[in-house]
DNA sequence: AATAACCGGTTTGTGATGCAAACCTATTTC
DNA sequence: GAAATAGGTTTGCATCACAAACCGGTTATT
């Protein structure tokens, strides 16, 4: 009944906000991707982009790997497990809300 | 190509944000609703909630008719056109997105 | 060999936001 | 007539997202 709305309310803000929204779920579809490569892919800021990624990170939900190619600086992002699973299950919650939804009637007054 | 995560990013966080994307989902699923029933139905306080109809009232997505019922104050809650709009359009926005994103392959490096 | 421009980021500053708690006015209950 | 309840609004604070400044190194430019 309303534990569908109460659930709605309860999303982790955290994955919800648009660019990590967008973050994770780029990440989702591949292994692994650079900063820059993501930077283009979501539009963001180098400087939003950082602090969101640092976000992501602090709650293990990717990791970071900072390396050298050649002697340029690269930073490397991955999912985690646990942000792989958190990710799928946020659209997974989506979905079923929307589709509930739906659905739903309010009680008659 | 990315558009798909420039558009997730640019999402409307007015709506977006998880207690109001309740509100509204509840709100297209009936005519209308008065303020106790969108706070049980949310768990949401009433401070919250208020501010969080302030806002979606302020952006005209939703109207609120305040009138008395006998002796007691009674708000009641309803979607505008525009908002009736734009809530659906959010859920086809984000249910498009994890569609397509879930058929989404990086661009090989 | 200076210096200017660029790359790949991080840190900082700030205005907006969400939430909890206090408050308010009127009514009902004890 | 005091206390609890209904139906909200306002206030205070802590957090957050974003832009802009910064920074260490590297590659042109002169």
């Amino acid at each position: 009944m309303s534990a569908l709305f109460e659930e709605l309310v309860a999303l982790d803000k955290l994955i919800h906000e648009p660019a990590r929204l967008a973050i994770m779920t780029a990440l989702s579809a591949c292994q692994s991707a650079d900063f820059l490569f993501l930077q283009r892919l979501t539009g963001l800021t180098k400087g939003n982009l950082s602090s969101h990624l640092a976000k992501l990170e602090d709650a293990e939900l990717i990791t970071i790997e900072k390396k050298f190619i050649g002697k340029k600086p690269n930073t490397l992002v991955s999912l985690s497990p646990a942000g792989r699973e958190a990710i799928a299950r946020h659209w997974q919650q989506l979905e079923s809300l929307r589709h509930n939804a739906s659905q739903w009637r309010p009680p008659e007054a």
